[in-house]
DNA sequence: GGGCATCCATAAGCATTGATTATGGCTCGC
DNA sequence: GCGAGCCATAATCAATGCTTATGGATGCCC
């Protein structure tokens, strides 16, 4: 085992203060404290790393030999107390961020903007994948956040992680603007029962076939995109229908389509998921107050 | 006040071992116990260091940087040991030594060599004065051990010294070989009352002036030198008479001097005075026992 | 899907560590 | 020679720190 570290310590600042006594009082404590210290720790190396005169200590050779190191063990502990300081303070650090597509479009960068702003030196490091990667990539260490979305209930259910919903946002009804159907006040799904219909990612075609389901048909999925530009420019040439979230027409707008936001298509839920204690991480605990659209710390 | 240095290297160990109780095991300890200290450490640098999951703990940024840290102080744990191992065991070391002329001429030469043959890597340093001066550096720390010689009594007496005597030297009455008294048997000093007396240091002088009192009269003192060769030259020519120990004589022998010895003419004692303490340090230990006439440690 | 193994945290108990006060030896300086 | 510095040692007591005991949570396996 190795030597212990705080007597060696203790002796650094004897051979500082140039004396048992004094070192005692520059410590706080008293004399034979110190004394047992050094007994101990010479004990230990077995061998004597001061010889005791009247009117102080002077050091054996070992014990200049030790010195240097005990001074080096001493820096290294004052580094690490800096370095901490300046990952607590945010005037240094980094948080990994998994985001899916529309947000990486638009939430992200306004986040991550605030964040530079206040924090010049805090980096992010930003992954664009869906989110059930993003919950892979936070789970092998990989990334700090996702960013992820979901249907109902929580995105992260029983994967040991912490799920913090963000905001609720509208799914709309995505139609090529001279649709019969695009100048409607009210659409009901049912009514688009014939068409063709696009959907993206397995959760967004679970949901827009649930949906339908409950609208009493079966939709013919006819294209798979997980790419909004992609999708609404399949809209546009009279491909077929689908259901896009706000964000991803807010992140993109094709002139050919229209959307409709509707309480009965539902909402999509985006929200943070992280490991738990993450959030005590202080650069990651900024990145998500940026995403929460808070960017200064609470209170 | 810095950080605590036995809660780091137990982070280490963790974050080495990749769980709490893995590192708890390598420890021999429990696992409660090694995860209270995370806890206390963690609570010291009010930061999150290791995100704890089933399967064991990662860290955080924080706790990375924290860990390069702790490396780093564990290595200077480990080299403190390896040279003070270095130290004790004489793979190197340094002794320092005062010595007075005579000795530095017959026994130090021995001796280093000895210790030499012995313990290659341990220098010595010699520095050759007088044993007043002698004293002088071992007290302002310029050196560890003083080679001197004193009539009678303790030499260091009341410096907070230790002496350790080595041996007494029979001294030996210096006539030119062409001296009426150089065939005698015995020689009483009375004898010379009506010569020029040549005498070296104080110590010296104080000796041979002691003598003559006893003699019954006091000594006509023409020459003064510390210088055995000179010394020795000076009684060749017929410029006086001296006593010098057997040590200087068996340094350097004048063709054109006898020499005397006779119990009436006293002894010097020579022996070593140090620090206390100064003779558990390895190295000087070892240039101790080798001007005493064992080179190996005793036992 | 329920039981089991492994991870971690917390609480309570107790032994050791480590501080204290008290005392004594030693050297130096007045 | 006496007082004021050093330092070491012994004895006492409190706090640290390790223990056992327990509980929550996750993942694996049949």
């Amino acid at each position: 085992m190795l030597m212990d570290a705080r007597r060696l310590l203790i002796f650094r600042e004897v051979a500082r203060a140039g004396s048992i006594s004094a070192a005692a009082r520059a410590l706080g404590w008293t004399q034979p404290a110190v004394s047992q210290h050094l007994a101990a720790l010479e004990r230990a190396v077995g061998v004597p790393l001061l010889l005791r005169g009247p009117g102080g200590v002077e050091l054996t050779e070992p014990g200049a030999r030790l010195l240097d190191r005990a001074d080096q063990v001493a820096l290294q502990l004052h580094l690490a107390e800096e370095e901490l300081a300046d990952l607590t303070s945010l005037r240094r650090g980094r948080a990994r961020l998994a985001a899916y597509p529309s947000a990486a479009a638009t939430l992200v960068p306004r986040a991550v903007a605030g964040l530079r702003a206040r924090h010049p030196d805090v980096d992010v490091e930003l992954t664009e994948v869906e989110p059930p990667e993003a919950l892979g990539l936070l789970e092998s260490g990989d990334v700090d956040l996702a960013l992820v979305f979901g249907y109902d209930g929580d995105p992260a259910a029983g994967r040991g992680l912490v799920w913090r919903p963000l905001a609720a946002e509208p799914v709309a009804l995505v139609l090529p603007v001279d649709h019969p159907l695009a100048g409607r006040r009210r659409i009901a799904l049912a009514q688009l029962a014939g068409e063709p219909w696009i959907v993206g990612c397995a959760r967004c075609r679970a949901h827009a076939v649930a949906l339908c389901a409950a609208a009493g048909f079966a939709p013919s999925v006819r294209h798979v995109s997980d790419d909004y530009v992609v999708v609404q420019n399949l809209v546009a040439v009279g491909l077929g229908v689908t259901l896009l979230p706000h964000s991803a027409l807010d992140a993109y707008r094709h002139p050919g389509v229209v959307a409709r936001e509707q309480a009965s298509f539902g909402t999509r839920t985006y929200g943070i998921v992280h490991r738990p204690g993450a959030e005590r991480v202080p650069a990651t605990a900024a990145l998500v107050r940026e995403l929460a659209g808070q960017g200064a710390p609470p209170g």
